[in-house]
DNA sequence: CTGTTAGCGCTTTCAC
DNA sequence: GTGAAAGCGCTAACAG
């Protein structure tokens, strides 16, 4: 009788489907088929289901949806840190594609410690997710491969190293990427072009380092070692290495990082000395992240499709959870060069 | 006999606790206790359920354990965006908290729209969650206010406007920031200060112009109300803005903006006017974002906690769903002035 | 069309 | 100590 609006059941307060088939005076089957939208259902069914529903507020409980029907409709998408334009830009498109697919994405953080990226991905199988996208997983190829073949689902979006064949990954264009930026670099008169690398072992830095080598050589410019430093893309280390190559007797007179991180510690560290760009010396840097933007000179950059790179990598998944082939493990996306005020000729002094 | 190191049981290949059970040749419960690790299990017991556990490799299905638990673990998280450093930093102080708790984020961006914040919200909701955290949502106060009173537990991170005392949140203590960001340029001896503010009607904009009155008055300055311009918390709104003041017949000496993408928007504006900043013109934003460090010159400006922000949402959330009685509804943190490059003391030509 | 029933995988009384 | 059994809330196969 004293049914209330706001119906108290245990937890939380909420109507399970057993109460609204018995004030409904139909079965829980019957619910269930008019809340999925089945047609074979009378409508004078319906119409006592629906309006039980619309004058209590019953939604259906998804957990229990979920292990009845053995998915969860959650993705897990680990990353080293969220607060980071790079990685932020690739969540957000990845928080893009699995909205258009109704699913939902449970963030993990990882802060570059792999104790506890391999927990937290424990936990995203255990039957918390249907699959997941690693965003520049710092777990060895091995430790991905097992999981592979442990029959869990996923993909990875910027890979650090060469994986198993297997499993799927989206990348960008590192090489050509880095190649068109050196060609632009050699036209306008450039030819000590120095690289500050990333970390020695990582696909994105032996890419981009070939894309740099193979422009050069097309050039038929001498490459000079010297020129090249490894770092670590971060800014701090931008100035360390770039400090290093304007002191050099014979400095460059521009410097390719192989990234914007990099390449804005360059800018601060050429400040520091006193040289201008793009007047003394030109400065490009690689990802086009929403600092390329803002710095002062504008920095020319090379673009990755992050946005993108994260969809893409969503894509991938969700064929893969519906059991789809895929057609393309590997896909690589096109970069694109962004020039802007930080690259000028070279001023033959 | 042929019990597979690598069990197929339908879905996913993963080991039910029937399995375990069998396998051990122990009941269901007496694994579930072992896996729980209660005390009231012989060795005996313990022993083969562990060894099962061990060369089968099974781990709780977590999906399971939350519908017969009633709780899922996992805390929904709404945010206009997660590109954007202020939200990214406030999103890893709060995923920071919440792996502490061993929970789990579920990551919702809205991108602003009203309709998709709502339904992102309503699916939380649907037992998918425990409870949630808003950022700055852009609902209305009655929707959180009716939110609340259905019993979905949540807390509001930085709230838009003003909302009803019930519903707990956490903010920064706008008002003091902009007093103190004022002082500063007081005591650098600007007279002439202009403020570009937020949306009106936005708790941060009245707030800020609150304090930034305040310090005027106490300072014994006429303001000036041809001094404060609306804006939009966005670097293309502070050029234009920046642009109407320095174009003014008496411009500002000293121009405060509400936030750092707004001052960026300030400094391009007088680079563009031929303004030099801090010599002819002194900028101050709000927040200390990651960009108010690297733009040149570097930014002087009121860092707020984001992360902790983040962090200090979750535990309310937390002990908000431990039942426990929350002492503080409405936490306020406090803010910090950071002196940078971007102002200097008037150069009274 | 509709209700009954058997799970989904796990936890938790409640007896033995 | 340990197991049987009853759910948690929902879906789906199977009879009517």
């Amino acid at each position: 009788m004293s049914s209330s609006v706001q119906p108290e059941n245990g937890r939380g307060g909420r109507l399970t489907i057993r109460q609204v088939a018995d004030l409904a005076g139909v079965s829980t089957a019957t619910v269930s088929r008019v809340i999925n939208g089945r047609t074979e259902v009378s409508d004078r069914a319906r119409a006592a289901v629906l309006r039980v529903v619309r004058e209590h507020g019953y939604s259906t409980n998804r957990t229990a949806r979920g292990l009845s029907a053995g998915h969860t409709g959650l993705v897990g998408v680990t990353t080293p840190v969220v607060h980071h334009s790079y990685f932020a830009v690739i969540l957000d498109g990845a928080g893009e594609a699995l909205y258009e697919q109704d699913m939902r994405m449970v963030l993990c953080p990882t802060h570059h410690e792999h104790d506890r990226e391999v927990s937290l991905l424990e936990r995203l199988m255990q039957g918390t997710t249907d699959g997941a996208l690693l965003i520049l997983p710092e777990e060895s190829p091995d430790e991905l491969a097992a999981l592979h073949d442990h029959g869990y689902r996923f993909v990875i979006a910027d890979p650090l190293k060469q994986l198993d064949e297997r499993v799927p990954t989206v990348s960008a264009a590192h090489s050509s990427g880095a190649s068109e930026a050196v060609e632009h670099l050699l036209s306008l008169g450039h030819r000590r072009i120095a690289a500050i690398t990333g970390p020695r072992g990582w696909i994105a830095t032996e890419e981009r380092l070939r894309g740099y080598r193979g422009a050069l050589a097309a050039a038929g410019v001498m490459p000079d070692p010297g020129l090249v430093v490894e770092s670590d893309f971060h800014a701090e280390g931008g100035v360390e290495a770039a400090l290093l190559l304007l002191d050099l007797p014979d400095p460059p007179t521009a410097i390719f990082a192989f990234n914007d991180m990099l390449a804005i510690g360059v800018m601060q560290a050429a400040r520091r000395r006193g040289v201008r760009i793009p007047e003394d010396l030109s400065v490009l840097g690689f990802d086009d992240t929403f600092e390329a933007s803002i710095v002062t000179p504008p920095l020319t950059t090379v673009r990755q499709p992050l946005a993108e790179l994260g969809r893409m990598a969503v894509n991938l998944l969700v064929r893969q959870l519906q059991n789809q082939r895929i057609e393309a493990l590997h896909v690589q996306l096109e970069t694109k060069l962004v020039v802007r005020e930080s690259t000028a000729p070279t001023s033959r002094r």
